[in-house]
DNA sequence: ATCCTACGATGGACCAATTCCAAGTCAATA
DNA sequence: TATTGACTTGGAATTGGTCCATCGTAGGAT
């Protein structure tokens, strides 16, 4: 019930900012959307023909390109060689993410990393933001 | 001078740990260790070419890994498409990232992060390391 | 409601980064 | 210095992603 509420608010967010709302880019929004975990670009492709079994992988990959510029989903550098797709982009939060399986969840530490990297370590760069990301086993891969 | 201590260090450490040494094996070793920048696979295929030019791609891939699962090398995954290595590895730090041009500085802020996230919000797991990545534009990008 | 047309979708070719594999080579031990 | 299991090789295969020419359609205009 939430869920739909949150999904249609993406929509229409997307709607409002002039995206060409498309059957191909509806499924996709919605997959993301529906989502707590974070997908690769395969995964949410295979979610994807799952409703709309004619969707191409370029098409996927340019939905989720778009959604990335226009700031409502975050693109995930992972160990893994796949990047992930976080569509929890208008809340600040951090990954945990599983060494084994890859599997990353958002966490929300406390403090401010950006008020710990004191000027002396900033070499002349204009710092924008900061990630950051822990590492360790999820439950799952802990006991198996 | 300083430099030169420090690779036959790096080369010493991995003899120790039992790590047999080949030709190719010490010229991967010594160009990660006489670089302050993090290549990438092929930069570091490039360089050691440049020692040893029958040496292959596979092996250069194969003691890269091999070094990360020593513990001697760590690997940072960036937005591009390649990972880079950094052989910094015995010290703890984090990376400042230009969004711009890619380059990796090391730094080393202030603070523990992991003493930041509450068991709150660890879900179960077994939490072993944090990376911390602050991005923005270098000196060169930000007036360019 | 229908027509236009610019923008989106398609799928197959292409590319870059990395891994795999079978065969040849060599470092370290005896 | 002979042996041998671990290392190296290069080429093929795989993976994750991009490009492009052509076809289709959302949404504004009529």
């Amino acid at each position: 019930m939430v869920r739909l509420v949150v999904m249609s608010d993406l929509l229409e967010r997307l709607r409002g900012r002039g995206w060409r709302m498309t059957a191909q880019r509806r499924v996709v929004a919605e997959v993301l959307d529906g989502e707590h975990v974070h997908l690769t670009a395969d995964e949410v492709y295979t979610r994807a023909t799952a409703r709309l079994p004619e969707i191409s992988r370029a098409t996927v990959y340019n939905a989720l390109g778009e959604l990335v510029s226009l700031g409502e989903v975050l693109e995930v550098a992972t160990d893994d060689r796949a990047k992930r797709y976080d569509p929890n982009a208008h809340r600040p939060h951090h990954h945990l993410l599983c060494s084994r399986c890859g599997t990353i969840r958002d966490v929300h530490p406390t403090g401010d990393p950006l008020a710990d990297l004191p000027d002396s370590e900033r070499f002349g760069f204009t710092v924008s933001g900061v990630e950051v990301t822990y590492r360790g086993l999820c439950p799952d891969c802990t006991t198996t």
